[in-house]
DNA sequence: GTTCTAAAATGAACAATGTTCAAGAAGAAT
DNA sequence: ATTCTTCTTGAACATTGTTCATTTTAGAAC
């Protein structure tokens, strides 16, 4: 038996079109926010019907998660690139970069964060635990740092300090709250894991980095 | 002059029928989510035509930021109300006063921080100032904290402070992401000020409060 | 009290948008 | 080439926000 899956034309079309259809929605997501997100749109930029559209995705709610999906993979994928050598710079270039991704796909984040499903179906488990999984990216270095802690309250840390960061920077990336111009963000979100890191003992109270 | 306005049998119908769509609004919001709000649910719901509401507050947008307004307003009495005698009681008192808010009215708060207007329309300036109004609460007890500091500095840390701990609450709140057990948010909330505290030399490190 | 007027309420009609499905088109199998 | 399966289509439908000509009603004028 042969595993090698044979592609058909069908299916060629098929995946290319899937593929049209995600950027297309990423883009005008990205560009005009989700609530501009319009199945007739999507469809005329894709130059086919609406019915293909749900066809692939079943409900257009189907490609707002796909979208969605793809962001939170994206996301991890920059994240898992940060340097570990240092475990300290590490949580430094972890808020950074979750900074520099936030800025640069302001839209897209929001829409994995604040896109609510119709009536009470529940968000898919995979999305979830992505993002779940994103945020525990902190781990490993704050158990390098704290070699005597619990494990489990790391973990909490860990999720605790990400979720903290992702306010500061999703309401200060927040045009509309003037609160906080976005080019003090950086040193922001610096200064403050740097104080969290002194508070955890991590950091001697009242010296700086060099 | 009399500046005493006199109250028109037709302007008591008025406010009686505005704070009626109000209470509705809100509470289809509060039990099902801002997704689930109708105009018609509405109209029907006060005893009038959908034509009404609209003469009311001008668009469905407009029943949506009165009760998101409400919302905040509510918000910040709950947290003026913390206790001032103590900076760094104060400091816990405004995060667990809103963990309990927001575990309270969590389709509230999402309301006021998710929606999106139509198109690119701003959002009121009046609402973003109160929500920054609010989040300066923690203002006053951190200058008493760090009397040598800079003030502008200050209300950046205040900002930024109440920032991370919305952020924790917010998406430990999310049922969705199981990650964080709703029963230790307080604990974890608390800890999380408190490592902060520390880090600004506020508490010594190494110690733990009475 | 009657009449007049301005304001508000009404709800049917309209517009925008998500969803479905019967009929047709296109690829695959023989 | 024929048949069969699957996908595509787009018109029709359903839901929901919005408008506006008409009707109703509260208040004013007499």
């Amino acid at each position: 038996m042969n595993n090698v899956q044979e592609e058909s034309l069908r299916d060629q079309k098929k995946y290319r079109r899937r593929l049209q259809i995600l950027e297309i929605a990423r883009g005008i997501i990205s560009a005009k926010g989700l609530r501009s997100l319009k199945v007739r749109d999507v469809a005329e930029a894709a130059g086919c019907s609406v019915g293909s559209v749900y066809n692939e995705f079943g409900d257009f709610d189907g490609v707002i998660l796909t979208v969605n999906r793809e962001t939170v993979q994206a996301l991890t994928a920059r994240l898992r690139g940060v340097p570990a050598e240092d475990p300290v710079r590490q949580l430094y270039g972890l808020a950074d970069t979750y900074l520099d991704f936030f800025a640069g796909h302001a839209n897209l984040l929001r829409s994995l964060f604040e896109h609510r499903m119709e009536d009470d179906r529940p968000y898919p488990d995979d999305i979830l635990q992505m993002v779940m999984d994103a945020f525990a990216l902190m781990h490993p270095p704050l158990v390098r740092l704290l070699p005597d802690a619990d494990d489990v309250k790391i973990a909490l840390l860990s999720r605790t300090l990400f979720s903290a960061v992702h306010g500061i920077i999703s309401l200060g990336l927040e045009e509309r709250m003037v609160a906080v111009p976005p080019q003090m963000l950086r040193q922001q979100i610096e200064q403050f894991v740097d104080t969290h890191l002194r508070g955890l003992g991590i950091l001697p109270v009242g010296a700086r980095l060099p």
